[in-house]
DNA sequence: TTAGTGTTAAAACAAACGATTGAATCAATC
DNA sequence: GATTGATTCAATCGTTTGTTTTAACACTAA
């Protein structure tokens, strides 16, 4: 999923990527940091600084590989689709597509999404830099994608639906080790669920938009 | 919003809990707790045992006081409203009604969502038999309803629509500071904004499962 | 009064914490 | 082979952690 990590530094990025994420910042310590990383207790400070930086480090890592386009190059063409429901039902599709393939299809460590779940819960002004930065011009061409999709929309309307943008699926990420709680509930990694989920949340947000279905949406639900 | 705290156990509880909620049980001292509360240092060790158990005992009061009723309700009288499309509408809108009342209304203390998120965040074994008596049943007549406002729905297809429904309103609950990052973004406590989050998610939701929008849904955003 | 009960107070405990130190090690360059 | 700069190492610093201890306090019942 990514290629071997050699470096002190890189081994010591990952392994704190995943103990932050399970953990937090505080239930982490450099040392199970050093254990994990296979480095000394003393590459921590002597390669980050702190153990604040590291974690900022970790925050920027995941950010910057898990950054969508897709939104961003939709509005690039915006005269191809804009006004046209069917192509606008199909620009909406594509970016749920994106979504799913960064963050359910193993394309990046499992620890990713959790990651996500901590800067939502503490967005620490440390951390406005780097949301400004990475994130926001994201969500930004996201909300202009669904007010092209809904001519005349307001900015207030488009929050919401941007809302219940992310709400859809980060739901997933969030949930993910809840879900295993609930009996019979498949899990995220099911590629026939992935599926599943991709085609819902597309033809729910689609239907909620009031755009005409794609007739590749009509099928029904497609078991794995 | 709650009877005045009087008991040495009941402060220690809300100054944890609004700790807790904000910087996890790790990131949490016994000592912060105390001072917060007022009370001394042995004082959380005396009435609750161990910082653990307090914090089991803040996720139990959290998830008994917010616990939502509506669904069960309505499935007591589901003969009269299953099957009738304009009917079930108004159950989907009631219910989200509902969940907007016990999570952004301010008739809990700020940091009851929070302590939601870390529970998806962090579903230690440990919060199973919590989880399983407290929200496992709602989560069940939940489904229950979506089933009876979509016939033939099956089970991987109805827990799609509650993650749905799980995932537009809790996203609301869980990204509720970062939303404060967002330029001109309206904050939750904004009665008007409360107004169009029901109205939108309902309508989302309505729209999504293919019934009726009814009427009273059908007028433009309300500003506030 | 006396004994018992429930609660609070200050002090102390070992353990773990983040961070720092100076020596040791390594690879590259002269 | 010597020198240099970057990195790793074990040991240690002062602090903070959760928990325990022991004494004190307030109150009731005998």
């Amino acid at each position: 999923m990514e290629q071997p990590v050699v470096t002190t530094k890189d081994a010591l990025l990952h392994a704190a990527g995943a103990l932050f994420a399970v953990h937090g910042i505080e239930g982490t310590s450099i040392r199970a940091i050093a254990k994990e990383s296979g480095a000394n207790i003393a590459a921590v400070n002597y390669h980050f600084g702190s153990k604040e930086n590291l974690y900022l480090a970790v925050i920027r890592h995941v950010l910057e590989k898990t950054r969508c386009h897709r939104s961003e190059e939709l509005l690039k063409h915006r005269r191809d689709w804009e006004g046209k429901p069917l192509l606008c039902s199909e620009a909406v599709y594509r970016i749920v597509e994106e979504y799913i393939q960064q963050f359910f299809t193993g394309i990046h460590p499992r620890w990713y999404g959790r990651i996500f779940m901590r800067i939502f819960l503490q967005p620490t002004p440390i951390l406005w830099e780097i949301i400004n930065e990475l994130v926001m011009p994201n969500f930004d061409s996201l909300r202009e994608v669904l007010q092209c999709c809904r001519p005349g929309m307001g900015k207030e309307e488009a929050d919401l639906w941007l809302d219940s943008f992310i709400g859809e699926l980060m739901h997933y990420v969030f949930a993910e080790d809840f879900l295993l709680i609930i009996p019979g509930h498949r899990k995220l990694s099911d590629a026939g669920y992935q599926k599943d989920i991709l085609r819902h949340v597309a033809k729910m947000l689609i239907r909620g938009l009031e755009l005409p279905v794609p007739v590749f949406l009509q099928e029904d639900i497609v078991h794995a």
